[in-house]
DNA sequence: ACACGACGGTCAGCCTATCTGACCATTGTT
DNA sequence: AACAATGGTCAGATAGGCTGACCGTCGTGT
């Protein structure tokens, strides 16, 4: 139980994907596109996705992701929509723009992964990620899927 | 292979542990201190690291961490020593109140750690570890201690 | 021995991401 | 109908990150 701490060791890891994905879409020329941005872009569902639905998963407050998403609106990758169950509400959607850049960046991922695959063995990256799954259930505020009603979020965040 | 990536799902239990050190060392008294000075902190040695080394291991500028340690300084947490070996440089080390930062949030990390062994299983853990060990091999820019010499880092940052 | 490129570090200026606090409109519950 | 809760915005502040320019020291090659 020497070297870093496991927290650091999935720091190291997971800010190496998070960097190969922002090269290679820049390099595809989605160059404008902050890494705050994409975090919060990925966050997208397909049927679009309310702005605090997304500020909570990107753990960020509302205000935050306003100012993201006005950002990804005026580069032409995200819409806003009014929400038709809620006249209060507005869905977050992709624009095409927007889904091709996120088909670029999934295929990234899957490049990395696949190197990882590679480095590890294809059974070793699935033992890793099973157990990362699995270490969700205590460290995923936000475990099984988008709490509607949850007890757990304060007021905004604190 | 469905669900999050594994870049999403290290991110989830990365963020997980420095919250918990964060909030738990601000309960401590330790209620300065952000979050991006933690980081640049934890890389301190013993015997008191350089600005420069504790930027690459980061990854943000010298000016970056500069302008960090800075503010560890005027907080009480660090000091600013002469290298001995080198008129240029300038060693960056703990105070008494800087060490006793430095345990308490390892403490806390050893307990966050203590949590995933009850809940995966200590050898499986261990393998976790293992895993993400293996992977920092294709990962981690600065592979192998802090390469003195290294003909990867171009000048500032990329 | 010394010139010159590499390196450690700082200063200055800028911009992005984040926060808190206040506020408005709609919703839904009582 | 009243009112708390919810989705969202506006305004203002600050931290943290960047680039570019610069200074002093180191170390290497001739």
């Amino acid at each position: 139980m020497s070297g870093p701490s496991t927290g650091v060791l999935m720091f190291i890891a997971q800010r190496h994907v998070e960097m190969r994905v922002m090269e290679a879409v820049a390099a595809l020329g989605y160059d404008d596109l902050t890494l705050a941005q994409a975090r919060l872009g990925a966050r997208i569902g397909e049927e679009g996705t309310r702005a605090t639905e997304l500020a909570e998963a990107a753990q960020v407050t509302k205000q935050t992701a306003g100012y993201l998403v006005d950002q990804l609106e005026r580069a032409g990758y995200v819409e806003r929509r009014p929400d038709p169950t809620d006249a209060r509400a507005r869905l977050v959607c992709f624009t095409e723009r927007g889904r091709d850049l996120q088909r670029a960046a999934r295929e990234v991922e899957r490049r990395v992964e696949a190197e990882w695959a590679d480095h590890l063995g294809p059974e070793r990256l699935e033992t890793l990620r099973e157990l990362l799954t699995e270490l969700r259930e205590i460290t995923d505020p936000w475990w099984e899927g988008p709490p509607r009603a949850a007890e757990l979020s304060g007021a905004q965040r604190g």
